[in-house]
DNA sequence: GCTGAAACACCTCACTT
DNA sequence: AAGTGAGGTGTTTCAGC
């Protein structure tokens, strides 16, 4: 889908707060309530805009530790999706080029359970060894950028 | 703030779609849409919940090209936090423990883009090296666990 | 593809249990 | 703290340009 100016600029009025009336975003990128609506509808129907959600504060609900591993294996990782996707604090997953070969991202409550993610990601078939990047402060953690 | 079990359930429903009516977002939990609106005006509230979003697909937004990069520095990055919020491209930054100093997270357009991305990151002041994880694939990105 | 108005559904709030 | 019901507001839809 051709996403033009105008799209970009609603998307990022939206990623700051969704809640907003159709009439404020037109109005903010100049175009009539409808309009804007319109524009909307076809960014989320294309699937530029994969959804509405909100965005929580994780330390709130106890998960303030926050770490990056890196695995390595001795056997290819492309199906290892559904394994890694089944440990809840493994929040992302990436198949990279370079020394190891998945890197994964892991928000835990305390360092004990960091350690038993760890454990349950050693437990993953094909994984060998893993490097672990512990998180002391995050400056900031914020949507892909839209303009 | 106390988060109960069924605050838990709401926030996981409205992670999948914040457009929800409450009243059936009352209904999966058993409660009506009144006593569902007032749970979740308190996490709004006090923090929990931070805002109401959109989810974006980077790649139709010309950014499919995502890096992790390691930064090694001479000097103290505690304050380096607003130089790396300039760098648009750079999505999350993070400050380590272990043989670097900082990790973010870099989503550019293209290999050409990365490239630029990292030299605006040896240019901040005090970083002496940089250490490229390249993705090739996503498994999944998902929003941290609320159970 | 944009504009403008009318029907509809939702949210909000005060009151009750 | 949760349920109920009325009032106000935003959204949605549709015809017209």
């Amino acid at each position: 889908m051709a996403v033009d100016d105008v799209d970009r600029r609603l998307l990022g009025l939206l990623q700051e707060d969704a809640t907003q009336p159709y009439a404020v975003l037109g109005e903010a990128v100049g175009l009539s309530a409808g309009a804007a609506h319109e524009r909307v509808r076809k960014l989320k129907a294309s699937g530029v805009i994969r959804r509405t959600t909100i965005e929580v504060d994780p330390a709130a609900l106890g998960r303030g530790v926050l770490a990056y591993v890196l695995l390595d294996a001795d056997a290819w990782m492309g199906d290892k999706r559904a394994a890694l996707e089944a440990i809840g604090a493994v929040e992302e997953a990436h198949v990279i080029a370079g020394p190891a070969s998945v890197l994964v991202k892991v928000r835990a409550g305390t360092t004990e359970e960091l350690q038993q993610t760890l454990r349950a990601l050693h437990q993953v078939d094909g994984v060998t060894s893993t490097q672990t990047v512990v998180v002391l402060e995050s400056f900031f953690e914020r949507p892909p950028a839209v303009v």
